[in-house]
DNA sequence: GATGAATGAGCTTTCATTCAT
DNA sequence: AATGAATGAAAGCTCATTCAT
C-alpha cells in the first residue's frame, strides 16, 4: 500500500508533469510548481531532492503508465495487424485525454538531453514503454504477419511517425483532430511493416 | 554579394547551430557563443539584437539548407520511389555530415516552442524545408505512384520517421549507422504511401 | 499590527531612499542597495519585485509621511497666516532632518519621469501630500484670508519656492541655514497669497 | 565668426537638448543622438569627448540664451513691477517655444548632480543666467520697488515658482495654458518681493 | 573628419537550493 | 513535514568609449 509520502510525490508528479509540459522544462520554475499545489517551495525539497531528479520521475511514470496501456494490447488474442491500430488509437487517445504525457515525452524528455544524461541512459527511464514496443514487433515476426527487420527501423517508424503526428497536433497545423487520422496511419505503419 | 556583416552572421550562426545543437538552448549562455568565436559580448548583439532572434534566424537557415537539397532532388527526373530513396539518403547525410543541424531542428527547434511562438507561427521559418516535401509528394501522387491522401499524415511519417531515427541514434541506441538503413526506411516509407 | 516582513520593507524603502536620494535613481545599484543592508542581491526581490516599483513605494511613503505633517498643522485652531509659517517650518525642517525625503522628492521624483509614468499617473503617488496643501489653501480661502485664485498657482508658488530654496541649500548655494530663512519666506508667500 | 566645426557643435548641442530633455540623461544613449543626427557614433566624440561633457555644454547654452532674454528686459527703463512681469513673460514663453531649454534645466541639470559636478561647481555653469536676475533685484532695491532681503530668498521665490509652474504644466496639470497665468504669478511675486 | 565594429564592465533580474524556525 | 526568507552565482543585455580603417 501506498505510504502519504508516496501519495504526495505523485501528485508532485502530476503538477510538475503539467507544467513542464506547458511551458518546457527551463521555464517552469521550483516556485511555480509549489505554487501550483500551494505547497511551500522548501517542502518540496522534502520530497524531491533537486529539479532533475523530479524531471526523471516524470519521465518514469510516464513510461510506466504507457506501458500498462501497451501490456493490456498486447495480451490479447489479436491478429498483429488489429494490434497495430489499437497501439496508434491508445497513443491518440492518451494525446488527447493526457496531452501532457506525450508532449513531455517529445519536448521535454527527448529534448533535454543534459537534464537525463545521467540516470536514464540508454533508454533505463522509458524501459516500461520501449519493452512492448519490442513485444509487439517480435509477436508479429513470431506470427508471420511483420517482417523480421532490425527492430529500431520500425521503432523509429512506430515512434517517430506517432510523435511527429502528435506534434504536428500540438502546433495546430493538422486540419483534422487525431483521431480521423488513426486509419490512415495504422495502415501506413502495418504496410510499411508486414512481410 | 555579401557584406562583411552578412558574413559575420553567418560565422556567428554557425556556431551558435553548433553549440545549442550540443548543449541545448538554454544551456548554451551568449557568453558561451562569443567565447567560442573569440568575439566579446557586446558585439555578438551587433548582429543579434537578442538570444531568440538567433535562435530564430539559425532554424531559417537549416530550412533554406535543407530545402536546397530537396529542390535538387525533386527537379530530376526520376520515379517517387527513387526520389523517395534520395531523400532519405540526404538526411541521413546531413545527419552525419551536419549532425548540428538535424539536431537542432529536432531539439531546440521543435522542443522550445516558447522561443520561435512569435516570427515563427505555423511553419513560416521552415517554410523552405516543408514546401519542397509538399512537392515531392503531389508529384507522387499525380505521377500515380503516391495514394492520394492527407498531406500531413504523410508529412507526419516522413519527418516523424527520420528524425526518430536520427534521434535513436544521437542516443546511441541504435547498433548501426545510419546509412545501412536507407534501404529498409525508404523501403517502409515507399510501401506505406504508395497506391 | 506590521508583520516582520511589512517591517523588512521599511527598512529597505529606508535604505533606498538614502541611496537614490544621494546618488541618483541610475547610478544607485540593486547591488549597493543590498550591500548597505548586508543583504543578499537576490533577497532584496523578495520584497520588492524591481527597481521601479521600489522607486514607487518609497515616493509613497514620502508623500504620506509629509501628508501626516501638514495634516496635524491643518487641524489646528490658528490663522492661515501662522498656517503657513508652520508649514514652511516643517518643510525646512525635514528638509534639515531627513533631507533624503526631500531630495528624493526633488531629483528622484520630479526629475525621472520615465520610472514613474506608469503607476504614479497625474498625481497619484504624492496624493496625501497635495491633498494636504489643498485642504491649507481652501481653508484660507473659506476664512478669507487668501485670494480665491488658482489652486494650481498658488501650489507652484509653495512648492516650487520651498523646493527652491533646499535645492539651492543642497548646492551649499546659500549663505544662511534654511530656519534663518523661515521669517522672509513665509512672509514672502503669505503676502503673495492673501487677499 | 564661427567656424565649421562650432556650427556643428550647436547642431549637436540641439539635437542632445532635445533628446536629454524629452528622455532624461540616462535612458538618451550617444547613440540616439547620434542617430537623430544621421552622423556615426564614433563622430561624436570628434566634438564632445565625453557624455558629461556635452551635457554641461548644454547647461551653459542654455543659461546664455536665458541670459540674453533677460539683459534685453534688464537694460529697458521700466519700473521693477514691469520687469517683474516681462520676465515671467519670457520664461513661459520659453517654455512654450522651447521646452526642451526649460525642460532640461529642470529635470536634467537640477537634479544629475553627480554628471554636474566636476565644472559647474556652484552656479559656474548658469552663471549667464544668475548674473541677471541678480541685476533684475538690485536694481529693484536701488530704485525703492523692492525690500532689501537676502537675495536668494527672492531668487528661490522666482526661480522655483516658474520652475514649478512649467513642471506642473509638464505632468498635465495645469487645467489653462501657462500663458493664462503670467498676471496672478507675477502678481504674486511682486507682492512677496515689493517694499 | 567620418565610420561603425569592437570592447568589457556593469546592470537588472532570475532561480535552484539551503536553512532557521 | 512545512514554511518562506535568504543566498549567490549566473544570465541576458546595454552602452560609453575606443580604434582600425
Amino acid at each position: 500500500m501506498k505510504t502519504k509520502k508516496e501519495l504526495k510525490k505523485e501528485i508532485i508528479i502530476q503538477a510538475a508533469l503539467e507544467l513542464f509540459s506547458k511551458k518546457g522544462f527551463y521555464t517552469t520554475t521550483i516556485p511555480d510548481i509549489a505554487q501550483s499545489l500551494k505547497m511551500s517551495v522548501g517542502n518540496m525539497y522534502n520530497y524531491f531532492k533537486s529539479k532533475d531528479i523530479l524531471a526523471k520521475e516524470i519521465i518514469k511514470h510516464i513510461s510506466h503508465y504507457l506501458g500498462e496501456q501497451l501490456k493490456s494490447i498486447n495480451e490479447k488474442e489479436i491478429s498483429t495487424e488489429e494490434k497495430t491500430k489499437q497501439i496508434v488509437t491508445v497513443y491518440f487517445q492518451t494525446a488527447n485525454l493526457k496531452p501532457e504525457m506525450i508532449d513531455y515525452f517529445l519536448r521535454v524528455f527527448l529534448s533535454n538531453r543534459e537534464v537525463f544524461k545521467e540516470g536514464c541512459e540508454g533508454m533505463i527511464c522509458v524501459n516500461d514503454f520501449v519493452t512492448e514496443i519490442m513485444i509487439y514487433f517480435e509477436d508479429g515476426v513470431k506470427n508471420g504477419e511483420l517482417r523480421d527487420q532490425d527492430f529500431f527501423s520500425a521503432f523509429g517508424l512506430f515512434m517517430g511517425y506517432l510523435g511527429g503526428m502528435v506534434f504536428l497536433k500540438g502546433e495546430n497545423i493538422l486540419p483534422n483532430n487525431l483521431d480521423s487520422y488513426i486509419d490512415d496511419i495504422s495502415s501506413n505503419i502495418y504496410k510499411a511493416l508486414k512481410v
